[in-house]
DNA sequence: GAGCCGTGGAC
DNA sequence: TGTCCAAGGCT
């Protein structure tokens, strides 16, 4: 059902929206499917060159699907949450395979593909194929709260669950995709998470945050925690020839799937890690030199990260060619390495600043 | 339910 | 400089 809230929105969108994002050109489900998951949790400004590269690099899902996976690990490189990367290419196969390479325009045969939940196949649904779904993403999550005054974290399931009956309520029949569009760009330009500009806003009149002085107040915020440090060795092994041993990280866990430097676990004592190095990378090494570590913050953890050089004093034949691999610079660096392993590799200096 | 998963922008 | 968090989903 239409409401007014809906009308409004959609008079304002006609003028104030963004109808010129790269995934509204050639509007079709794996274009919209693709930007979907870039965009979780990340902003439209850092998704846009991503977007436009893994398009050149995979313009059918046909052509993704068929691709090795390094391959598409490789575009994200520097995205983050490369979970993501690896479950687009699992996705893509699936419905190249279950669904004869059209994509499935009911939520729920969506939400069977992997990396896809009831946010991201509602968007796909009301963004590729116009019709009718509730979506309730970061921005819709502020909007809502302060128009309906709903009290606390929108992490706890009682404050989501009321969130989503408020997003189903004002979802119109009619202009769905302008809709949903509409709404995330009221959150993204006017109802922003500091300062709004609600002199600017559409539905002023009817929220009650503004009514009430308020804005400031909703969404609720996360409840704190204290992030625990943790340290990790990384290893510079350089041959004489100016090429760096590196190590593919295990599928799962941080930076999951992607090369990067060798990590030596944090128990061992400086003059261990010739002997660790040894044992963990085949590798005969002579004394550390210690490089300046920095330390870099994830969501939940800080953590320190202490460089080492380690010369070759053996040959520098690898016995897991598919685990460990000797590469230029310049190679490494198009594998697609993890942003703070870029720096380190690429400024060093810079990347002790962090 | 709670923890985990990245990076960069905004303040 | 540190904190928060952004077009969330998986385990």
């Amino acid at each position: 059902m239409t409401d007014r809230f809906a009308d409004k929105l959609l008079t304002w969108y006609d003028q104030h929206g963004r109808h010129d994002l790269p995934w509204h050109h050639d509007r079709n489900a794996y274009r919209v499917w693709v930007s979907e998951i870039m965009l979780q949790q990340t902003q439209v400004a850092t998704v846009i060159p991503y977007f436009e590269a893994f398009m050149a690099r995979f313009p059918t899902v046909h052509d993704l699907a068929g691709a090795p996976v390094d391959d598409v690990l490789s575009h994200w490189s520097g995205l983050g949450y490369y979970a993501r990367a690896r479950n687009l290419h699992k996705a893509a196969k699936q419905v190249v395979e279950e669904f004869g390479g059209k994509f499935p325009q009911d939520p729920e045969a969506l939400e069977s593909l992997t990396g896809i939940g009831r946010s991201t196949a509602a968007a796909i649904v009301a963004q590729a194929f116009g019709k009718r779904a509730a979506i309730l993403d970061g921005n819709v999550k502020r909007v809502l709260a302060r128009y309906h005054a709903v009290p606390g974290w929108p992490g706890q399931t009682a404050v989501l669950k009321r969130l989503w009956e408020h997003a189903e309520a004002h979802t119109p029949e009619e202009r769905v995709t302008d809709y949903t569009q509409a709404i995330m760009d009221l959150g993204a330009t006017v109802c922003t998470r500091s300062r709004p500009d609600c002199e600017a806003c559409p539905v002023k009149s009817g929220c009650q945050a503004h009514a009430r002085g308020e804005t400031a107040l909703y969404p609720g915020s996360r409840p704190k925690k204290a992030k625990p440090e943790k340290t990790t060795w990384m290893v510079i092994l350089e041959d004489s020839d100016g090429r760096i041993l590196l190590e593919r990280r295990p599928p799962s866990g941080i930076w999951g799937g992607l090369w990067s430097l060798p990590e030596l676990d944090p128990a061992f004592g400086p003059e261990e890690l010739s002997e660790a190095c040894e044992q963990q990378l085949g590798m005969n090494c002579g004394d550390p030199e210690l490089i300046s570590g920095f330390r870099h913050t994830f969501s939940h953890y800080h953590l320190h990260i202490q460089p080492v050089r380690l010369p070759v004093t053996g040959n520098t034949t690898v016995s897991d060619s598919d685990r460990l691999c000797w590469l230029h610079r310049d190679e490494a660096l198009a594998l697609g390495l993890p942003a703070p392993i870029r720096s380190l590799l690429t400024e060093p200096e810079q990347a002790a600043l962090l």
